[in-house]
RNA sequence: GGGCCCAUAGCUUAGCCAGGUGGAGCGCACGGCUGAUAACCGUGAGGUCCUGCGUUCGAAUCGCAGUGGGCCCA
């Protein structure tokens, strides 16, 4: 045991214990000495490898590891192998940015091979820098070994699973629209489709009708470039529409559209008239053929016939019109489908128009909508013009405007699964419940088929070898498989080297890979059995599999809940985690999201910096609950700082008077001291085990703040700002007697539950304190804090009478010291006693039990218990007239009346009235009789007074009297306090040794006050350590001479010190 | 436009499930302590409990509608 500095240092405690860890491998010694323990199989949700951590990704693993410390104190066998999701657009993205690409045509030149290569570093060296950002917030995981996406094996559990799939004929190719982003040339997922607002045009087109001569089909649209590919319009069978004849500059022409919209279309058109022609059903409308407004200058649009068809999703909305352009958009792919349209798509996968297109040929989409609007306008076709302002989707990572293409994919058919996935996910728990219940429940049951290809390079390539002659296909599930069948094996299986492996179809043609590789959800959708090396072993797999547990923020509903229970289906029949914590986001102080655009992004770093790991994890951990989003703020921050702060002051104060008495812990049983107990240890100790007990629930319903704030409340309230206060005298005694050893042993215990319901939490500073305070001697002395087992609160220790009974204390305690400031009396000063008038029984109770720690705490000589419901008899009283009962009796006299009830005597008033209901008094005014006043019960109230020489202050349950008189005796202890602080405070300004002797001279004119010093001389001599002291009207000198102002009465001290 | 979550003092929040006088901490003001001292403690001021409607003897709490914020989707 030793002393430690004044000031909570975080930085060097925590890179100090950050070493002891590092060599002696304290993390890996503490997962073995549980591993016989019952197993806890947890899978990290592996983060991207971005290259740096973030607010919401620390907060993300401080919760996953508080969590496990937990767990592991509890005696469980936790399995946490950290995680790594290191494919994908993402890393591709950055590592063009790096080169300056700008196509795939550069990657192309650039070599696909060095492409992915750098991927493969720029991946490795980002991990490597998480993950020391990780350990230094204190993160436990098994960070030697993680589960990296990249590595063969865990791409192989990615094969595998394809492989599972197709046998379960769950995968299929198909012609889909799909997200395309035409900068990186690929599928996207719908969770990587971003929405921002954008202007676009948005216009109305007239769709001549053939066979009726002037007559049009209006539709709208925001994507012009479309048009050239619509091949029908959509319209819903059970709306009405119109035709009507639109007058504009002297024309007309005859337009369709739903009957709702006839004004907002017409104002659109600036037709200034109009007559009803005629309106019918959508459903009247279906077959109504009509011609391609482009034709002439797309031909290809002269193969397909033009027509109108019915369709459920439209909405009267804009025309209630649909163009409709098969292989441009979901619906419309649908639809075509149902009645066998074309999916006609002229635009290549860079988002230029292909030769289907005609003239529009090599131009890119989204700078062709002014060309196809003017080409529109010069045929006579364009019936309006605008621009709006709509949410669009945005490619997530180069945030390129998406397009839909119909394109050849790869799709998992999890739709069909939809039922048991619901069915599954009900048998899983939840925390919060309503993150299963309703949140995923409800995305679920949205779920479509999940498009897994992408046209890219650095990803799990995808295992489907296809014959190029007879277009059979065949899924490869592992390396081995694939050497088996081509007799060669590729040096890596990502591409470009699986691409060279073909072999031969079984009808003679060659077998090659399909180009694409996985969409990255899949990668880490396999996480929880490739982490377990699943399907080359098995072993670990059958005694582990499914995870215990899993925690992610609410995004990852539509993530990586949802990708590892499609996964899960496809591999195992089963959702493969049993049960889920879900947290909230990391917002600004104001509530807005971080990011980069806003520039109110924090840096954990920074924070850590600044305060330390434990102070930021216990702010993250304390503020809310997890399930919330967390507003960061920065002042809260310090307050969680100076909280610990005071944790280290609790935990210094008794050091130095433990060391120099040479306190061995080891060596003082509870036993040996119980008989010593006060009961404010008794308090305490009980206290300290209904924190166990607190804690202890709120962990095992993952509600970390309450467990963190029961844990802050108790050092705070309960340790620093009472039975250390307490206690304070009790340790500067020097003899070695049985109630100084008594608080000796209860800190230590005290603080042998602290460490433990803290380690969780803060793993540093509690290490630090167990190292200190277990170190040597202590009997079942383990490595490390976090060796140690979690405590089982000791029940015979709590006893919730005396903590009613304490808490109960401190209100009067405050109230005493309320009516002190009342009555200008300071703490330094002792009263001659306080006087408790109780509402109950509970009150006396408290008091009796704990009558020395009242008086200490309130410094009175004397403390007063009243029965309940009796008054103080020191209380004076008051009358006070009710004037408007009086004002009616007495009229213009009430005012004299009033006048004679405030002069006389209350009490008799009072006595008078409480025997025969009414007192009388000699007043000749008018409402007397003879000139006698008869005053009733009504028309006066009474109140009681507190005497001028005390002061009161109501309490919950009661009020307190402090009586302030003051005694020869108080006058001189509250002198001899205000002469002492005042030496003691030169003292420590002089920088003296606490065991320094000094002399001291106390010059002082008032004699009064001179002799009630003189008097206490030896009790402040002993006090302030001095030798010699003299106290008189004389001169002070010394080392050191200042005058003071006491109470009023002026002293010049001076102090020496002797050699 | 839809689903889920959140809204209480200047700030962060407890209370809400099981309706009955709204509690803390920070900050602020004033004061105290002075062998935890660049620490610590007390007192005080500060609240349309987001808005409206409803249920009820009674609503921060229950219901409905809206507003604002977050996540996810369309």
């Amino acid at each position: 045991m030793e002393t430690i500095t004044a000031r909570y240092d975080a930085k060097s405690i925590e890179s100090e214990m950050q070493q002891v860890w590092d060599e002696s491998d304290t993390y890996r010694r503490v997962r073995d000495l549980r591993k016989d323990g019952k197993q806890f199989f947890f899978v990290d949700g592996p983060p991207y490898t971005t290259g740096h951590i973030h607010l919401g990704t620390a907060w993300n693993k401080i919760i996953k590891d508080a969590i496990l410390r937990y767990r592991s104190m509890r005696g469980y066998h936790v399995i946490d192998r950290a995680g790594w999701d290191m494919h994908g657009l993402p890393i591709e993205v950055k590592v063009e940015e790096k080169l300056d690409f700008k196509t795939k045509k550069d990657i192309e030149e650039y070599g696909i091979d060095s492409f992915v290569s750098t991927c493969k570093e720029f991946a490795i060296q980002n991990m490597a820098a998480m993950t020391s950002q990780f350990k230094r917030l204190g993160v436990w995981l098994d960070w030697d070994d993680p589960y990296m996406t990249l590595k063969r094996g865990y791409l192989e559990s990615v094969w595998w699973t394809l492989k599972k799939a197709n046998e379960k004929g769950l995968l299929e190719k198909g012609m889909r629209v799909v997200n395309w982003c035409p900068r990186c040339e690929t599928a996207i997922a719908d969770s990587e489709v971003e929405y921002g607002d954008r202007t676009d045009s948005s216009i109305y087109v007239k769709f001549p009708v053939i066979d009726e001569e002037n007559t049009f089909i209006v539709i709208w649209t925001t994507t012009p470039w479309t048009i050239p590919a619509n091949i029908a319009v959509a319209v819903h069978p059970d709306f009405e529409y119109s035709k009507v004849r639109a007058h504009k500059d002297g024309k007309s022409e005859i337009l369709i559209f739903a009957s709702d919209l006839i004004d907002s279309v017409l104002r659109a058109g600036k037709y200034h008239d109009y007559e009803l022609l005629d309106v019918c059903y959508g459903s009247d409308l279906v077959g109504t053929q009509y011609k391609h407004p482009l034709v002439d200058i797309v031909p290809k649009q002269a193969e397909f016939e033009h027509k109108v068809f019915p369709a459920e999703f439209v909405t009267t909305e804009n025309t209630g019109c649909v163009h409709i352009a098969p292989g441009h958009g979901v619906d419309d792919f649908e639809l075509g489908s149902k009645y066998g349209l074309p999916a006609f798509c002229p635009v290549g996968p860079d988002g230029r128009y292909t030769i289907d297109a005609s003239i529009y040929e090599g131009i890119y989409v989204k700078d062709a909508d002014k060309q196809v609007i003017n080409d529109l306008d010069e045929r006579g076709y364009l019936l309006a013009s605008e621009t709006i302002v709509h949410r669009y989707g945005h490619c997530w990572r180069c945030k390129t405007p998406i397009i839909y293409l119909a394109t050849e994919q790869w799709f998992l058919k999890i739709s069909q699964l939809k039922e048991q996935m619901l069915d599954e996910i009900a048998k899983v728990s939840w925390y919060p419940d309503w993150a299963g219940s309703a949140r995923f429940r409800d995305w679920v049951a949205g779920a479509r088929d999940w498009c897994i290809s992408r046209q890219r390079y650095w990803g799990v390539p995808i295992p489907i070898w296809v014959c190029d002659s007879c277009g059979k296909y065949e899924v490869i599930g592992t390396g081995e498989e694939l050497k088996a069948r081509s007799g060669g094996e590729p040096p890596d299986l990502h591409r470009p080297w699986v691409d060279e492996v073909t072999f031969a179809c079984s009808c003679g043609g060659e077998c090659r890979r399909v180009e694409d590789v996985f969409d990255v959800w899949f990668d880490s959708a396999v996480a929880s059995w490739a982490t377990l090396d699943y399907p080359h072993t098995t072993d670990a797999f059958e005694t582990l599999w499914p995870p215990d547990f899993i925690v992610e923020g609410h995004d990852q509903t539509r993530g990586w809940f949802y990708s590892q229970l499609g996964a899960g289906m496809v591999a195992f029949d089963r959702i493969p985690y049993k049960s889920v914590l879900v947290h909230g986001f990391t917002l600004d102080e104001s509530g807005s999201k971080m990011s980069k655009s806003l520039g109110n992004i924090v840096a954990p770093d920074t924070v850590i910096e600044k305060f330390g790991a434990d102070t930021l994890r216990m702010y993250m951990l304390s503020s809310n609950a997890p399930w919330d989003d967390l507003k960061f703020n920065r002042d809260e921050v310090a307050t969680v700082h100076r909280s610990l702060n005071i944790l280290w002051n609790v935990y210094r104060f008794p050091l130095p008077y433990m060391v120099l008495d040479g306190f061995d812990p080891s060596a003082v049983s509870f036993e040996s001291i119980r008989g010593a107990l006060r009961q404010e240890d008794r308090w305490i100790l009980s206290r300290a085990n209904s924190l166990i007990r607190n804690v202890t629930s709120a962990m095992d319903e993952y509600k970390l703040h309450v467990a963190t704030r029961a844990i802050l409340e108790f050092v705070l309230e309960d340790l620093s700002r009472w039975y250390i206060q307490l206690i304070r005298p009790r340790t500067w005694t020097e003899a070695d007697d049985p109630d100084k050893l008594a608080v000796y042993r209860v800190l230590c215990d005290v603080f042998t539950i602290i460490t433990r319901m803290t380690a969780p939490f803060m793993p540093y500073l509690s290490e630090a304190i167990y190292q200190n305070l277990e170190g040597e001697g202590a009997g079942e002395k383990r490595e490390s804090i976090h060796a140690c087992d979690w405590l089982a609160p000791d029940e015979d220790l709590i006893d919730p009478e005396l903590e009613a009974d304490m808490a109960e204390v401190r209100r009067i305690v405050e109230a005493v010291a309320n009516a002190r400031q009342k009555a200008k009396r300071k703490l330094r000063w002792a009263v001659r006693q306080i006087v408790i008038a109780p509402e109950d029984g509970g009150i006396a109770r408290a008091v009796e039990s704990l009558k020395d720690v009242l008086a200490e705490q309130t410094n009175a000589q004397n403390i007063v218990l009243l029965g309940v419901g009796n008054e103080w008899d020191e209380l004076g009283i008051e009358a006070i007239p009710d004037m408007a009962k009086l004002g009616p009796a007495f009229k213009k006299d009430a005012g004299k009346v009033a006048d004679a009830i405030r002069g006389a005597d209350a009490r008799a008033i009072k006595n008078a009235i409480g025997k025969t209901g009414e007192w009388t008094c000699d007043l000749d005014v008018a409402g007397s009789t003879d000139g006698v006043v008869t005053i009733t019960r009504e028309m006066v109230n009474f109140q009681s007074v507190v005497p001028e020489f005390a002061a009161d202050s109501g309490f919950e349950r009661g009020i307190v009297y402090v009586d302030t008189t003051l005694t020869p005796e108080i006058e001189a202890e509250g002198y001899a306090a205000e002469a002492i602080r005042r030496i003691q405070d030169m003292r420590k300004e002089l920088d003296l040794e606490v065991n320094d002797w000094i002399k001291v001279t106390l010059g002082i004119s008032d004699t009064r006050v001179s002799d009630f010093l003189n008097s206490m001389a030896g009790f402040v001599a002993g006090e302030v350590r001095a030798r010699m002291m003299t106290i008189g009207d004389m001169a002070a000198s010394g080392d050191l001479v200042k005058d003071w102002d006491v109470e009023g009465v002026e002293m010049r001290i001076g102090v020496s010190v002797l050699a």
